[in-house]
DNA sequence: ACATTAAGTGATT
DNA sequence: AATCACTTAATGT
């Protein structure tokens, strides 16, 4: 399903100018547009498909940044380019993709003469934003001793008393863990005095 | 006493 | 933090 340039209301003679000098480029599912330490010369314009934006530390390991969709342009992309720096991204087609790539050197200029790629620029580094708070949240909430004794705190709060009934098993698939983290993390829980666990129960050591 | 279910643990990735 | 393989403890019949 290809998008075309129109529908994403750029004024006409910008359209004009994208077409001239922009460079269709299709992506199979799983192809990679860009890799870390590669320099940028382009920016790209999503037409369709997805493409996932990925952190990479020195053993290789990736982490899930956002995606970028129909419409959507790299912000990485703009800062890579403008500041002439190589990416610190991988981006990889997470569908067919097809997207335009725009040389950089036009940059400036529209930036300057179209109104409309103004605002395209800025709400791509505000929707980025957005999209990277959003994976902070995630990863911070990932360590799993807070997540659980914000849990046991507001399941108790949700009644009147300091305990709760829930199995170990249960607690886990709330948090979509594994029950043998749950006992462990509430053991440590345990050993700060912050709760007695019981069978089937969990006594809140509040003062 | 026996079976069932919950909880605890070590090792491995 | 997840998974596996097992052990141990608590409870129900």
């Amino acid at each position: 399903m290809t998008t075309n340039i129109q529908s994403l209301h750029f004024e006409p003679k910008l359209v004009e100018e994208i077409e001239k000098v922009g460079v269709l480029k299709k992506l199979e599912m799983g192809a990679e547009l860009m890799r870390p330490g590669m320099p940028v010369r382009s920016i790209p314009i999503i037409l369709s498909g997805s493409l996932r934006i990925m952190r990479q530390d020195e053993g290789g390991k990736e982490t899930f940044l956002y995606f970028l969709t129909k419409g959507d342009t790299c912000a990485m992309s703009l800062t890579c380019c403008t500041a002439n720096r190589p990416s610190s991204v991988r981006a990889v087609a997470e569908d067919p993709t097809e997207l335009i790539l725009v040389p950089v050197e036009k940059l400036d200029y529209w930036m300057s003469i179209f109104p409309s790629w103004k605002t395209f620029v800025f709400q791509a580094y505000q929707r980025r934003f957005e999209d990277l708070l959003e994976a902070v949240d995630s990863l911070a909430f990932q360590k799993m001793d807070e997540r659980i004794w914000r849990l046991l705190k507001k399941k108790a709060a949700l009644q009147e008393k300091r305990y709760v009934y829930a199995t170990h098993q249960e607690l886990a698939d709330e948090l979509n863990t594994s029950r043998e983290v749950v006992t462990r993390l509430l053991k440590k829980l345990e050993g700060m005095d912050k709760i007695k666990t019981h069978r089937n129960r969990i006594e809140l050591m509040l003062k």
